[in-house]
DNA sequence: CATTTAGCTTGCAAATTGCAAGCGATTTTT
DNA sequence: AAAAATCGCTTGCAATTTGCAAGCTAAATG
């Protein structure tokens, strides 16, 4: 995966470092669905096999997925999610939403998902965990936190 | 911007060919944090002049900014976010969460938010709008939508 | 009028991609 | 047990995309 230079220290630009492919929300996506294996990934995305390859193994090497044994088939490999890839699934969700939002034609979300926990159709909205309501970009302000050196090391900052 | 072969039918995938780019995201948290102005993204983030013109004119024609002249310098154009791309914000902070969740360093998050509305520091959470309570993988279950079968025509979808 | 600036384009080498073919290990079939 | 098929992955190669430097045009500045 390739280096930014970015001069953001921001938590964004970091986690595009790990995830800013297109393929790999793709893979991720799948992997919700509950796609455990190569061919599988393959299939569903028409990705080049090298790439996927890569991919996943980017992947692994990320702490995103873990890569067991099939107990079934000597061949073939699971491609599991860990803990720190199930929390990607707030993106995937924010993604889809958009997408539901601004990109499907007038017959509506090509998907529908349902929160099983009540039982409703699931709208995903981003709340603030303090107060619980919807956040909106304009009620939002920003302040260097307690890790904003920490990228000085050696790195080029804005100003 | 490249096509996927993408079989599934999902949002996912038709919002990940519009913004499914590193430096898209990138370009788009700089305009959340205020930047208008070509030069201002090329300096923020170290991308080259003929890609950012190239991902400026994109996300124009993809209805996600808008091209201004500034009005007190003709040379100068202002791109600013469409409603279209303001509510990619929840994107954003979802990406955002989860860098200060897993890449931070034990410093913490090199960027804290507030939430003007409540006054709290602001850490986001993709709630269920029915319910209210945050939404995890597990919870949730999803079958086809009204809009479903819309990709058909012509292409390839899987099974 | 000369100089600087903003946004963008061009040229080119380097990196990345998609595609097809092939390979080793394991499983299934005959 | 031998032959065939399958799974995950690698290799080779042409095509696309990238980063970088230079240059270009229109507008602003001195």
């Amino acid at each position: 995966m390739k280096k930014y230079n970015d001069f953001r220290v921001c938590s964004v630009g970091r986690t595009l470092e790990v995830l800013g492919d297109k393929w790999i929300f793709l893979i991720l996506r799948e992997a919700f669905f509950g796609e455990t294996h190569f061919d599988g990934f393959a299939k569903s995305l028409g990705i080049a096999t090298n790439v996927l390859s890569d991919r996943l193994r980017w992947l692994v090497q990320n702490g995103v997925m873990k890569k067991e044994k099939d107990a079934n088939d000597g061949r073939r490999a699971c491609y599991r999610l860990t803990r720190k890839g199930l929390d990607i699934y707030a993106i995937t969700l924010t993604l889809m939403q958009w997408g539901d939002r601004w990109l499907a034609g007038d017959d509506g979300p090509p998907l529908t998902l349902t929160h099983k926990t009540c039982g409703n159709t699931l709208t995903p909205v981003v709340c603030c965990e303090a107060c619980g309501k919807p956040v909106l970009a304009r009620e939002v302000s920003w302040q260097p936190g307690p890790g904003a050196k920490e990228k000085k090391r050696g790195e080029k900052i804005k100003e």
